[in-house]
DNA sequence: CTGTTAGCGCATTCAG
DNA sequence: CTGAATGCGCTAACAG
């Protein structure tokens, strides 16, 4: 590997001036300049980012936190992943994934603590997250995906659930529903203030009331069975839904189920639109799932951008960002 | 953040006698050992893994090479990259995801020159993959997860597609099935050389007339259309067959189309089996499908663990890492 | 067994 | 505008 000292020696100027031509930190000359690009050229150099992150600099590597693996990790995620991933790489980053239990706050401690990480991207965050206290205490770059009330706003992209709600209800209104289920995701999740099952379900009753549109939700487990039970109660307790709303990609199958255990068929006999899921999982089922894509490809993408602005300290932009989902007709309602 | 010389200092010690008595490489006095290790801990030191990289040891940051994003990532590699995370945790690892077009060997070497991976691991290998070649020229640590033939062997981890291929047909011939049907990847990834491709169709159609069983094979691309369309011929062609085996997770929901279209029902009429899909997705379908688990977490785990065990010089074992995908009977099949 | 010291490659003072 | 020298934190000779 070339080193700085070497172009310097091929150019004919000091390593200094090497470093504030690439950097740009102090005016050179043209000429110098070319001379200098040049001898990079020719010995493809490229700075060791080691000796780069021990002079000051950073790493150029952000940590993207996530929970510990086991549980969560679906189909979803991935998108958003693979995006964040690509958009660091084109901003001449790279991104780590950080699967340790970061909300024992030693252990994120422990993370920060090697210095290895420009910057971090926090994902499921819950009401009060005690990780965004820590981290912006530290003063440390992060942003998170999600939503934290006392997150200063640049620092958040999420789902538009109000947007998400509005579009994918004006829809049902305008097909000529009425009455609507909405099968959200664990009490639990929600009592914990998991960002969308508890945004959704307000954006999603809001809405519901202003389009006067009569909506039942009912929490549910992410499994097939449970799936099934709350899709039979919920039914049963409201004979003239024609519309069922889901938030919960594992308890489909068992929704679904329990649909036909039921008698009813859909999208004969009932609607059935699947909220803020990835359209490679809607496309499984047969039939294919009416629903609102979750965009986590641009969750993913935003985060990492908005983290390498505020790393480099271009904060153009101080708002929230809050992305929608999209609608995505299916076979499944008519 | 405290410095090797800070622990030094309050030890009482050189910054050498700390050095050493970290990596080990020089016997110490238990008595002065403990001393540092007291002050480590009181000051709650942790080496900076830049300096340490810089001063010549590795970064202790493993890349993990995936092919540009757009297309892959499926439920299937999200299973393998935790497991690979987790594992590299486990050893005081990092892992990265690398997205940059690998295939492009100058980017490759791109990747490579800064030196800041210790390590890669190489996924999706193709027939005459360049890459392992290029590695292996430049004797960078890496291991593939799939196969190549030019490999030394400590440097796989790949899916036994030989036990699969016996499990599978052994449990399809006790069922009392003499004419199966196997629709495979597309003949585009066969051609490639792609390994499950190639290799369940030899082991697979190997086996099937080792045990005496009628097997007719079909390529597929991976799309809901195509799946209809194969599935439909291939039943037009044999209408004798009763159990289908399916290595193409996007082709699935296709694929139950058009057997219903035959008007055929699953598995009163036909038993469908998914060969090397996830557990989450084939649970996912109605009725839910006996498969063939694929063992992307072994994978990506153990693909991890022997780049470790590369790395650190201690190769015990020295053959190939095979494992077969585990069965798990679901509702598809009788 | 322990201490001193010279780099690793780069950014950045401080002098020209 | 440019160059020589210093230090980032750590490892590994080299000397006791």
């Amino acid at each position: 590997m070339a080193t700085i000292k070497d172009i310097a020696k091929r150019a004919g100027v000091a390593v200094s001036t090497v470093s504030y031509a690439i950097s740009g930190n102090r005016p050179i000359s043209e000429e110098v300049k070319k001379r200098i690009r040049q001898a990079m050229a020719e010995l493809d150099y490229q700075p060791n980012p080691m000796a780069r992150a021990l002079a000051g600099k950073g790493t150029r590597i952000l940590g993207l936190i996530l929970d510990p693996l086991d549980r969560s990790l679906g189909i979803t995620e991935i998108d958003l992943l693979s995006r964040a991933a690509e958009a660091a790489r084109s901003m001449n980053y790279h991104l780590t994934l950080l699967t340790d239990d970061s909300r024992n706050l030693s252990v994120l401690e422990e993370i920060i603590a090697d210095k290895l990480f420009d910057g971090f991207i926090l994902m499921e965050i819950h009401k009060e997250d005690e990780r965004v206290r820590f981290l912006s205490e530290k003063g440390l770059p992060f942003v998170i995906i999600g939503r934290d009330d006392r997150t200063q706003d640049f620092r958040s992209i999420d789902i538009d659930f109000q947007k998400t709600a509005e579009q994918v209800l004006a829809h049902v209104k305008e097909k000529g529903h009425r009455e609507a289920g909405f099968i959200n995701q664990s009490l639990n999740a929600f009592n914990r203030g998991y960002g969308p099952a508890v945004a959704m379900k307000a954006s999603l009753e809001d809405t519901a009331r202003r389009l006067g549109i009569k909506l039942d939700t009912r929490f549910c487990l992410p499994s097939r069975e449970e799936g099934e039970n709350v899709a039979v109660t919920l039914l049963r307790d409201n004979p003239a839904l024609s519309v069922l709303l889901v938030m919960n990609d594992q308890a489909l199958p068992g929704i679904l189920k329990g649909i036909s255990a039921l008698g009813l068929s859909v999208p004969k006999d009932l609607s059935l639109i699947s909220l803020l899921s990835s359209s490679k999982l809607a496309e499984m089922f047969h039939p294919s799932l009416t629903h609102m894509e979750i965009p986590s490809r641009e969750l993913g993408w935003h985060g990492v951008c908005r983290l390498v602005e505020i790393l480099e300290g271009r904060q153009e932009n101080r708002g929230m960002i809050l992305i929608p989902g999209t609608l995505h007709i299916g076979e499944s309602t008519i």
